[in-house]
DNA sequence: ACAAATCTGGTACGTTAGTGCCAGATTTGG
DNA sequence: CCAAATCTGGCACTAACGTACCAGATTTGT
C-alpha cells in the first residue's frame, strides 16, 4: 500500500528509515514489524497499513540503504582529484565503495553487505533490486578507474570486485575477522603494475 | 550431552544426519528441533536430550557435512590421474572441490556453501570449525595443483579461491543464477598460461 | 538379577512472530 | 463545511519456536 496524504507519506518514510537502520544494525532478520514500529515511534499496525507484507518493507529498506550508498559513491567520484590517486589511496577509495567507508566497527558493516548478497539467493524478490544496484556500482567503479587515470575494461572491474568479495567472505571465518584488511591485501596485489 | 549407550549413539547420529540433511536442503535456518526430530523419525525431546542447545546441533550438522565434503575431496585427489589434467577438466575438478560436484540443482547447493561462510559472521561459535575445514580445503587444493603438475604457492591458492568465491556471490543476484558458470569463467581465465 | 544409569516420548510453558480486525480520529476534496 | 477517503492504534488470533519437565521404559555394569 502506498500513502496518499502528506502526513501518511512522512510516516511511511519514517518506517522505511527505521527499517533501514535495523538492516544496518542487525541484518535482514532484524527487520520485523514490531521492531520497525518501535524504532520509528509508531504503532505496530502502521507497518501493515503502509506495507502489504514484510517483504515489501524489507525491499523498501534495502532500496533506501542501497541508494544512500550509491549516493555516497557518486559523491566520492565527483570530489576525486586525479592527482592524488597514488596506489594506496586509490585502493582505499575502491574499498570504500565496495565495503563502505572505513570505521572502527566496519567488520559488522561489511558483514551486512555480504549478507545482502547471499540472502538474495533465498529471496528472489530482492534480485531485481540487487541487480540494479550492483550494476550501478560496477559503472561507478568503471568511471572511477577511468577518472583516476587507470582505465580498465568492464571485465576487469568484475574480476577485481570478485577478488574483493571472495577475500571478504573468506575473512569472515577468522577468529577476529578483518575483512577490509584481507581485501586490501588482495586488491593491492592485483592492481600492482606488472 | 553425549550419548553413553550404543543405541543412544545411533540415535544421536541419526539426529546429526537428519540435521545435516536439513542443512543441505534448506540452510542453517532449517535446522530446528521439530524438523530434525521428524526427519530422523524420533520424538522432539530426543533433540534436547542429546544436544544441550540448538547451536550444538547446528555445529554437529555442519561438522558432519563438512567432513563428508572433505572426504569427497580427498577421494578426488587420490583418484587423480596427472595425465588427464587438461585445462577444462582440471578447472572442473577445482570447481567440484569448491562448489561441490556438479548437478542439475547445483545453484541451490552452491548457495548453501556460501550461506555457511557468511553465517559464520553472525555465529562466532562456528568459526573454529569453519577455520579448520577451510584450512583442510586449502591444503587439499594445494596438493591437487601439485599433483596435477601445476604447482602453485599457497598464496596463489588463496587468490584463486577468493576469485571463485567472489564470482559466486556476485552471480547469486542474477535472475537465473548460475554461480558455477560464473566461477568457471573467472577461474578459467585466471589459470590460463600467460 | 538387580540397582543405577540412561534413555524415551508425550506434554506443556513462555516468547515471539506475522497478520487481521475495527471503532474511532483525522485529513482531504468539492 | 461536510461527506468520503484516509489514517490511527489498541487488541487478539494463530502458528512456530526453544526449552523444560517427568513418569515410565530400557539398558548398563556388577
Amino acid at each position: 500500500m502506498t500513502a496518499a496524504t502528506p502526513k501518511g507519506e512522512r510516516r511511511r518514510q519514517a518506517l522505511v528509515e527505521a527499517a533501514a537502520g535495523l538492516l544496518v544494525d542487525g541484518g535482514f532478520d532484524a527487520i520485523r514489524h514490531r521492531a520497525v514500529a518501535e524504532r520509528a515511534g509508531l504503532p505496530l499496525a502502521s507497518t501493515t497499513y503502509y506495507f502489504d507484507s514484510l517483504d515489501d518493507l524489507v525491499t523498501a529498506a534495502l532500496e533506501f540503504q542501497g541508494n544512500a550508498e550509491l549516493a555516497y559513491g557518486k559523491a566520492r567520484l565527483d570530489e576525486l582529484d586525479p592527482r592524488e590517486c597514488g596506489g594506496d589511496a586509490f585502493v582505499e577509495l575502491v574499498l570504500d565503495l565496495l565495503l563502505g567507508p572505513s570505521g572502527d566497527r566496519d567488520a559488522e558493516a561489511v558483514l551486512l553487505r555480504y549478507e545482502r548478497l547471499v540472502a538474495t539467493g533465498r529471496r528472489p524478490y530482492l534480485r531485481p533490486l540487487m541487480r540494479r544496484m550492483s550494476g550501478e556500482l560496477h559503472s561507478l567503479l568503471f568511471d572511477i578507474f577511468a577518472r583516476a587515470g587507470q582505465p580498465v575494461s568492464r571485465e576487469r572491474v568484475e574480476e577485481l570486485i570478485a577478488l574483493v568479495d571472495g577475500a571478504v567472505v573468506n575473512a569472515l571465518i577468522e577468529i577476529s575477522p578483518d575483512p577490509r584488511a584481507a581485501a586490501r591485501r588482495m586488491l593491492g596485489k592485483a592492481m600492482q603494475p606488472r
